[in-house]
DNA sequence: ATGGTCGCTGAAACCGGTTACTGCAACGTT
DNA sequence: AACGTTGCAGTAACCGGTTTCAGCGACCAT
């Protein structure tokens, strides 16, 4: 019953005003008598007029939409962000634009391509080459999502730092030794910080850390396989620091499924904090960061302009150390 | 660096041509003498030119663009479906928004807002009223994904019905009494479908259903909310069926929890067979659902253009049940 | 030589809005 | 009475493409 929309000529012609009346009252800048509106007003709404998007963006020269890319969206990481990040750019009024580059070939070329479409793009760190992120930011307005900032490309992120003081107290308050970190740095920016900061905890403790990473990705079911291979060396971990909570939830599920116990036989902990974390038994010790807010300063910084002057570069949220029970305390 | 981008008018001063010329090089359409086109191509090519999108849409009278509305995208399955759409969408050179209605007021009138955006929608089941449904379907192409088609709007979905054997398997095969059912059936249509197919799996093996289902949510950690709530009942279920994975998972990290053994205290199925469900111990007896083509499927049907005549009001795709440890198979 | 066809190209209309500028009438000031 | 403001509304240009239609020269057939 899709029958044709009226466009401002018409709707001029019926009230009898210009075309340039019918803007004024519809977007309610300008001045207009007070009768004058009042006609144009009614009949705007006994036709259920609407301007029509296209005219008006391209008359505006802005979309009144953004983009956020990332790699896919499993698990509740993404989830949160990218809900923080929408609601907060629907706040505005811009619509939002996904682009997930997990199992797309062309994804680079993809996101070249949305620049074309939006006012500005997000983009979560390690899921485009740098020299596409550079291109990308001639032709539009970019932040960078969890990841550092580059070449004049603001960022915004969560302290990963925060890792180290975790460690610390594994060694240290708990007296572990033969510490394991899940996660893969090459991967992602956040994944990189935290395996350093599992580095610098060790370091501040004066504990030799291990050389290398368990190497896989975030997903819950990666979690699973890590403790698969983690279980079944000749000489285990103590304590194993997953790169987040996904993880972690996975490596407690492959470990209650092998009758250890937690944190009796081996202490878990992860990053992020999700909702499970805090329903499992035992409870996940973890690093509790604002995903959702994450998201939401990513847009409003991707919405306020991002002026050229005393512009904010590097955008650093608070993170928190959450002792539960997977680590031994309580 | 943003040096302001050309438009054809520009090119065309520069080859030497006219603007229609460009935009027949541009879009290869129409016939170009080779050495025009040449010409122009290597003018296009040096400046870097693409064609404005809100140009290009405004004159062909379409966004390229489609939206998906969906409750909240918690959990595999939402990252799955998205995932399927949003891939065959760029398939077709489509981009797409997303609309998130969880914990947003006035989500039914974003969704209106986003239609003037937008060549087509697809509306998760169960995220907005009925009546906001029907004069969304009177602006634009809309399909509904994992709901029932209304009023000439087509659906979408996979078949639900699956659950009736599934149900009849624990009740006949594994010779089960006391089962019970996790899910709202107010929530979603999907969740509906399910509960009617459980119990009609108990009408088909003549034994009494319970009244009512455990109203909770669809994500993990509702999963464990009802475990928590199931096995402090004076006489818990002797089998839980689960409205889909993420629920089951809860529920059984809840009664590993507790020391349940599974399946011999208490078997639990699930719906929709994430990756998860085959790495847990034991492995979880679920129904396969395409999630991915679910999503793919609803994609091209939007961009297929939903023509008038023959049109395909209702796909529903086959479900596969998934039998593994968590039923006590094996 | 004339008329018709074909291949290529350009002028101009169009998509549907926004807005700078202009004009007009009513009013107040000297 | 002449002149300057002020409030309101319309004309037309513009945003950046696509596409219809017409024109023009080359070629071929009569």
């Amino acid at each position: 019953m899709s029958n044709k929309r009226l466009t401002v000529r018409q709707i001029a012609e019926i009230a009898n005003v210009s075309i340039a009346t019918v803007s004024r009252v519809s977007r309610g800048t300008g001045q207009v008598s007070p009768e004058t509106r009042e006609r144009v007003l009614r009949v705007i709404e006994e036709h259920g007029y609407r301007p029509n998007q296209l005219g008006r963006a391209l008359a505006e020269q802005k979309h009144g939409a953004v983009a956020i890319v990332f790699p896919g969206l499993a698990g509740p990481y993404f989830s949160e962000l990218i809900q923080g990040f929408e609601y907060e750019a629907m706040e505005t009024g811009a619509s939002v634009h996904i682009v997930g580059t997990h199992r797309r070939a062309a994804a680079d070329d993809d996101v070249l391509a949305m620049s074309a479409r939006v006012d500005g793009i997000a983009v979560h760190g390690g899921t485009i080459k740098e020299e596409t992120l550079r291109r990308l930011a001639a032709d539009v307005p970019v932040v960078v999502l969890a990841g550092r900032p580059l070449d004049g490309i603001p960022a915004v992120r969560a302290d990963n730092s925060r890792v180290a003081e975790l460690t610390r107290h594994l060694l240290v308050d708990h007296g572990y030794r033969r510490l394991a970190f899940v996660g893969n740095p090459d991967g992602s920016p956040d994944v990189t910080d935290r395996w350093e900061a599992f580095r610098q905890g060790h370091r501040d403790a004066r504990v030799p850390a291990p050389k290398t990473p368990v190497k896989i990705g975030l997903q819950q079911s990666d979690g699973v396989i890590a403790a698969g291979e983690l279980f079944e060396r000749a000489n285990p971990p103590r304590a194993i620091v997953c790169a987040n909570d996904e993880t972690a939830l996975g490596v407690l599920i492959g470990a209650l499924g092998r009758g250890l116990k937690i944190p009796g036989d081996v202490a878990i902990t992860g990053f992020d904090d999700v909702a499970m974390s805090s329903l499992v038994q035992p409870g996940l010790t973890t690093i509790r960061q604002p995903i959702r807010e994450l998201g939401a300063v990513t847009a409003r910084l991707l919405l306020s302009g991002l002026g050229e002057p005393g512009a904010v570069m590097d955008t650093v949220l608070a993170t928190e150390l959450v002792l539960r029970g997977s680590c031994g305390c309580r």
